[in-house]
DNA sequence: TCGCATTGTCTATATTGTTTACAAAATTGA
DNA sequence: TCAATTTTGTAAACAATATAGACAATGCGA
């Protein structure tokens, strides 16, 4: 395994923080996918699934200022580099291919 | 992690098996997803692959025939489930809903 | 200052992904 | 018949990803 593919939660947290925008960090991660996705993640799930995404360069990072309300560490907020919109892309549409040719009747109920 | 999810290579061997229908094997299986991914596979992966798979649910099997045309063990064929199917469709649409709320720009290009 | 709220880091473990080596069953052909 | 060959499957080890828990860092407000 050489990292060269996006895991399943990997995903998860590359379609949140392109779904975020501007405001994608930890956090905000954490919520989104737990609001659509209807389950409960660790935020440090979240944390070590940002970081390996930016290893991989699917990611970029870079600290906020402190604009916190109340306290706190300053967030790092990530943005979804083109490579990271590619390969999503890419993972969605070999998906597509399968669901191209299975029989209608199994893809209904 | 309970084994209540679908691993990125999971999710792609059970679209093979459900696109492949009555003739899904281990070696059809690795075949169907090198055709369509472009990507080499071990065939030893499809194998823990598709057990895994079994043990969760998602798929169910039963060996074939003696209908080899050269020798060779029997195949074991695999059926995706209902709940097979109904994972699958739900990893889909989860992913949908992301993709809905992406701004439009970053998902051309 | 002290405690709390917010975010991030470190470490450990479980699950999933991949590879290597080998076993089993059936056909071919000397 | 029986050894070589073909096809498929099994077992075990290792690598990467997923998850959880404990705790460190930063800033606000009483």
């Amino acid at each position: 395994m050489k990292g060269t593919h996006l895991g399943e939660f990997e995903e998860l947290v590359l379609l949140a923080v392109a779904a975020l925008a501007e405001n994608a960090y930890a956090v905000s991660v954490k919520e989104e996918i737990e609001e659509k996705a209807e389950r409960k993640v660790n935020i440090s799930a979240i944390h070590s699934s940002l970081y390996r995404l930016e290893d991989k360069g699917f990611l970029e990072s870079e600290v906020g200022g402190a604009t916190s309300r109340r306290g706190g560490k300053s967030k790092r907020f990530f943005r979804v580099t083109a490579y990271g919109y590619k390969s999503l892309k890419e993972a969605q549409s070999l998906r597509q291919l399968f669901w191209n040719i299975i029989p209608q009747l199994s893809t209904q109920e």
